[in-house]
DNA sequence: CGCTCGGCTGACATACTGTCAGTCACCTTC
DNA sequence: GAAGGTGACTGACAGTATGTCAGCCGAGCG
């Protein structure tokens, strides 16, 4: 019988290994479908051990979000930060969006469907979209002051326009096999712009 | 000590009443707090005999979700089997589609949520909406044929503002206190409008 | 009156979660 | 290099939900 030497390994390492496993389920299956144990099988330690590392699947989730959001605001502060009236500037920022979500989006679909599963992640995630409805809000006041998106209810609008994104982005990259990124982004950003660049 | 005398009731009976209680349960708590022995509690019954009426929560959400198609579906049919280029037409439509999900929030918001907690109605309702993405898709190529919604790709944008629609009605009004249906509806027809009823 | 039908229930099997006392490897400190 | 502390790790347990099943019992029928 061959010794097993387990070698102690450093938090941070078991961490990353097994958020990469989580990850690398999501692609595969439901989070409805992913225990504690699954995840901890493809780690080579004991159930118990998760959590150490997490307090729930969802939290670690939640953490994922944190990282995802920062990228997401550095894609799109160039439109939220622009006070032109050029809708190839919103594009960009769309662009930019979308090859986020197509990146991660198991993982935005998992945040989704955790937030149904667990009261502290559907806080979490109507916050994050929340700031979303706020920041998109604020630009289009900013432009509405400089005399652009006429007849446009900012608040109400920036919420309806930011569910769409949410729910499309989500529905389209969220699994595969993902839908055709140019086309969705083609899609969204003409919504986008013929809701705020074309009046009445 | 008084006799309990357990009437038996018909079946049917008792499946109403424990629709009853599972509607208004929702409105108090999400999906995932609701189990099974509380709705029974309220009903006098042990929890097994719920499983002689449905054979889980999801099933009994999911029939809600066929009863309410059809309302729905009388409710748009003016838009979409119309062929004239008048917006107000679509206004009427989503103005009786808003007026549904007020009424029946709570139903539609469980039946997104149980939609990730389980396979079954994640594909029922997955078919629902791509239903309506193909009702409003034909409805914009008919309206293309005809001369209207130039520029508008009909598969592509039926799907996405039709998430925008699911998403924002059920955020909306899925919870009380609900959001104002005025608003809701004003902003989401400006965004149906301007996406379809005016060009580049 | 006896029989069947079907609503109904107590008890059971199963599955997952989260916790805890205790073990063990590794690192410091002397 | 021995002693002791730190922290990763685990087996076992308790708690709670689900779904099932053998069997009870009330109601209606012949």
């Amino acid at each position: 019988m061959s010794e097993i030497s387990r070698k102690r390994r450093s938090s941070t390492e078991v961490r990353e290994q097994i958020v990469e496993q989580v990850l690398s389920l999501l692609w595969e299956h439901p989070l409805r479908d992913i225990t504690v144990k699954m995840i901890m099988e493809g780690t080579g330690l004991s159930r118990p051990s998760f959590y150490i590392h997490f307090n729930s699947i969802p939290e670690l989730i939640e953490e994922r979000l944190g990282e995802l959001e920062q990228v997401m605001i550095g894609t799109t502060m160039v439109w939220l930060s622009s006070t032109e009236d050029d809708p190839q500037i919103l594009r960009t920022a769309l662009s930019g969006l979308v090859e986020v979500v197509v990146e991660n989006g198991a993982t935005f679909r998992a945040i989704a469907e955790a937030a149904t599963l667990d009261a502290r992640l559907a806080k979490t995630w109507g916050g994050f979209l929340a700031k979303w409805d706020a920041a998109v809000a604020a630009r289009i006041r900013v432009g509405q002051e400089l005399g652009h998106f006429p007849d446009v209810d900012a608040e109400w609008t920036a919420f309806a326009i930011n569910r769409m994104d949410a729910a499309v982005l989500i529905e389209a990259f969220g699994k595969r096999p993902q839908m055709d990124p140019e086309s969705i982004l083609e899609s969204i950003f003409q919504i986008w712009k013929r809701t705020l660049y074309s009046s009445k």
